[in-house]
This record gives C-alpha cells, sequence and structure tokens, in this order.
DNA sequence: TCTATATGATACCCTTTAGTATCACGTCAA
DNA sequence: TTGACGTGATACTAAAGGGTATCATATAGA
C-alpha cells in the first residue's frame, strides 16, 4: 500500500494549514488575500499553499499576475476513507460499554479502556 | 477555537505512526512487539509512541515490566468532525454534477468546477 | 540473590519544517 | 514606457522530527 495520502496527512499537520483550509471553503483567495489574514509574511503563506498543493488539497489558478487557490474538497475523502477504517472499532466499544451499563456495572474491568478522561 | 486537536493531527502525519494505529487495531501490543514489525530501533518506536498517546490515539498500561499499548479509536472522532465539516463542499459539487449529468450537458458553464482535472 | 529482559531516559546526529529577508520577474495601469 | 503591484525564487536561521547509540532501572524467573 503505497502511502499516497501521506502529502495530505502531512498538509493536514499544520494549524495554519487547516485555517486555511477553512478560509478557502469560503472563497477562492489569493495569495495577498490569505497572508492578510495572518501575522506571517507572504513567503511563509505561500510555503504552507505548495504543500497545502502537494496534498491536492487545493488547486492553484494563475489569473493575471494573481493566482487563485481553490479549495478540492475531494481530496480529502481518502484520508475521511482511512480514518473510516477505525469506526469499526469504537462501535464495538461503545456496544460494548452501552451493554456494560446495562448489565449493571460490577464486573467492569474490561471496560475501564474508554474511560472518560477525553480531555 | 484552541487547537486541542493538534496533537492528533501531528500524530498522524507520519506513516510509521499510521501503520502502528492499525496493527493496534488487531490487538493491544508491548512496545517491543510493535517494534519487531519495524525496520527501525525500539527507541524510535517508543517515540512514535508517545507521539501517538500525546494525541490520545493510545493509551498504555503498565504490566509487570511492559506497557501494553491500545487503541483509543475514540480519539479519531474529533478529526473525523473536523475534515466532516468539508462535506458539504463536495456534497455540493456532486450535486451540481449530477444535475448537470441528469439536464443534458449544454448549458454547462456553471458546472466547469468540478471539471474532469482530477488526477 | 543473580541474571536476563522490557522498558525509560538521554545525548547526539541529520533532515525537514516554519519562518524571515531579499531580489528578480511578469503584469496592470497611467 | 514607466512604475506600482502580485508573485516566484533563493538563501538563510531556528526549531522540530525521525533516527541511533548508550546507560540506568525495574521486574520475572531460576
Amino acid at each position: 500500500m503505497p502511502d499516497h495520502l501521506q502529502p495530505a496527512f502531512r498538509a493536514l499537520a499544520d494549524p495554519t494549514r487547516r485555517d486555511i483550509l477553512r478560509m478557502l471553503g469560503d472563497r477562492p483567495m489569493t495569495i495577498a488575500e490569505v497572508s492578510d489574514q495572518f501575522d506571517m509574511t507572504r513567503a511563509a503563506v505561500k510555503k504552507h499553499l505548495v504543500m497545502l498543493s502537494d496534498g491536492g488539497l487545493i488547486s492553484v489558478e494563475a489569473r493575471g499576475r494573481e493566482r487563485v487557490n481553490s479549495l478540492k474538497p475531494e481530496a480529502l475523502k481518502p484520508v475521511m476513507d482511512w480514518l473510516g477504517w477505525f469506526d469499526q472499532f469504537w462501535d464495538v466499544r461503545l456496544d460494548a460499554l452501552k451493554a456494560a451499563i446495562e448489565e449493571g456495572n460490577d464486573n467492569e474491568q474490561a471496560t475501564e479502556q474508554q474511560g472518560p478522561h477525553d480531555d
């Protein structure tokens, strides 16, 4: 299984890039427009946009002297699919928890795994 | 919005860690057991496990002199939710495409957005 | 108790990443 | 044509990532 979705995962690993994605969800934006929303140089934002493009998450279209960056939400589908593989597990766990609760909870060593320490 | 899911996204950004997650989907494993599956030192694997733990994706339970690492698939839910926000966009696009196809395609300037340049 | 084993913890490398500063280039407008 | 503007590209620095080697510690077992 060649990790063809590695660039996408890596692109998503930075909070600035995730913010950019959501901004582009509103409308396509030029590099300058995106840069205006962040407290960093245009060059830094450009690097993030390149990584997003490498991950296939955005498309860049030349329009005169501008570059319009547009969201490509379809690229998130493979990522969702990868994560979706784990649904089978927390489905099972939720079932087990539910069953344990309904059975009454005096044999609950087996359910301590999904303990409630989700900060 | 404090980026509380940043550790999770960062943990998912490495292919080795994603492989570990799927391995732990099979069964909980000790550090040594996980290390056996990779061509790297135990210390390197340990670092990955720490990052996975920081992201809340696994739990580590001491059992004698061993540390059993277990998958915590619930931790992927916030990540799925974040990604799910983008469903609205490719849903709209798919709908537009579908509508265009069903309507017959001679007035299709409006649908060129989801053009066939999906590599 | 003694020893092998599973792990924790550092210190250290090399590469990548995130950021800046700077300059060159194409394009829009007067 | 001139100049302002949006961008590309490069060089540079600081920090984080991914990896190794090494030593210390706790525990299982004879």
